[in-house]
DNA sequence: AACTATTCTCTCGCTCGACGAGATACTTGT
DNA sequence: ACAAGTATCTCGTCGAGCGAGAGAATAGTT
């Protein structure tokens, strides 16, 4: 018998729950990376992606967004906030458009140009992703689905505190 | 029979590979956000914090990070790196040492103080999640850290172009 | 209806992180 | 010794984001 067998009952090939850990954030890095890269090729900041992509995710589940919105799902005060919406703006990316109904608001209206930006690099990507994915039955997929949710779950309880 | 039966093929429980792709970025979204914050509470800038996890890391593997090589890692210019590391060192975070065999060089050294932030603050949060880990078995924790590799390959790939 | 409080967005002045260009210090090859 | 190369730092500038507060519209009260 080598001294390999029995770590606490477990097979040599287990998964050490710390090498999960630095391959998660390993994974944020490069997610990160990806998306700085993107948006300094385009001319972005990264607080423009980060915009782009709530307003997108808003657009898709039918939200309005305001800057006031924005500015709380982005952690930014007013002024700063005025000045990204400014810049996405100038870029012809969204628009702004008062609120009929409440003519305090103004609604973010997201052009097709920002939608074909998004679509055109993040869509290779996802395409990627997902053909990677194919590689994984369903079972396993549900499996990483459940573990990425357990995940998601802690840290989002974390920064509750 | 029930229809939870027969996974493998069109099982209403399968996960949709869209649902994964957004799992992912939200959890990038929510550990992005989680650094952020312990950052701003601490009177750090998200570039400090990155660099400080670089220089960590480095110190874990035994590597020496000069300013330069801090630089490159974070996509910082000469300049930038200087301040940068102004910033870490008046924080009394590290310490610059030159190098006694090349003069030209500048060794980073971590001050205990970085160490026990790090630790302070990261470490509860790790053990929060390997805690959540312990609701996996081994073949599942297996399973979760081939899908987290594959999909790092993939964003590293796309990259790299 | 007028008056006050509240909500939402924007303007102004400022700070400071990061950039480009170039200076300085040290090392290596001839 | 001298030129070329490498590593770091200094200087001037830009611009994203902040704090404070102004302006415009709505909601609530008497």
């Amino acid at each position: 018998m080598s001294e390999v067998e029995n770590p606490q009952v477990e097979n040599p090939q287990a998964e050490d729950p710390m090498r999960l850990i630095h391959l998660l954030r390993g994974l944020t890095v490069e997610l990160d990376l990806f998306g700085a890269e993107f948006a300094a090729r385009n001319g972005l900041h990264p607080t423009d992606l980060r915009a782009l992509i709530h307003l997108l995710d808003a657009g898709r589940a039918g939200e309005v967004v305001t800057p006031g919105r924005l500015g709380e799902a982005l952690r930014l005060n007013s002024a700063g906030t005025t000045g990204l919406v400014d810049r996405l703006e100038r870029l012809g990316l969204i628009r702004r458009e008062r609120d009929p109904e409440d003519r305090r608001k103004v609604r973010l209206v997201v052009e097709d140009r920002a939608m074909e930006l998004g679509q055109g690099f993040f869509g290779g990507l996802i395409g990627d992703l997902v053909g990677a994915m194919g590689r994984f039955d369903a079972a396993e997929l549900a499996t990483a689905g459940r573990f990425l949710r357990a995940m998601t779950e802690v840290v989002a309880a974390a920064r509750r505190e």
